[in-house]
DNA sequence: TGACTGACGCCGG
DNA sequence: CCCGGCGCCAGTC
């Protein structure tokens, strides 16, 4: 235990993170949710998180995941990933506003983790 | 060890 | 409808 800085060999993220990215791989494809729907479930596993954490693991981990089925409540595509996010949510046939700013019509391709239980 | 940083959410104007 | 500010909380330096 001499000047062990790193005591972590595994760590990387921690369970809340592996928790929030596997929430976000079972947003189906053509579909979408946010971050609040996603950092809600986490908090019934983790028992933590919040919206914003969320959006911190997606900016850190989420580049192996759907990034782009998550939106914020308002149906927006975070300003960071706007572009691309809308572009790769086009290419599903999710429904976006038809008037500026290009949004996710949530109340079309909402989704929940509570879908995945009650889908067949 | 402590402080700053954000892929957000909500309320008020 | 749009804009600004405060709160939230794990991760990272």
């Amino acid at each position: 235990m001499e000047t062990a800085s790193t005591p972590a060999p595994d760590a990387g993220p921690g369970e809340y993170v592996e928790t929030v990215l596997d929430l976000v791989e079972r947003v189906p494809r053509g579909r979408a949710t946010t971050y609040g729907v996603i950092a809600e479930a986490a908090r019934q596993v983790t028992g933590k998180g919040s919206a914003r954490t969320v959006g911190a693991v997606m900016a850190r981990y989420g580049a192996g995941v759907p990034w782009w089925r998550v939106v914020t409540a308002s149906g927006a595509v975070a300003d960071r990933v706007a572009g691309r996010g809308l572009e790769l949510l086009q290419a599903e046939g999710v429904p976006l506003t038809s008037h500026a700013p290009p949004r996710v019509d949530l109340a079309e391709a909402g989704w929940e983790p509570a879908e995945a239980g009650s889908q067949m």
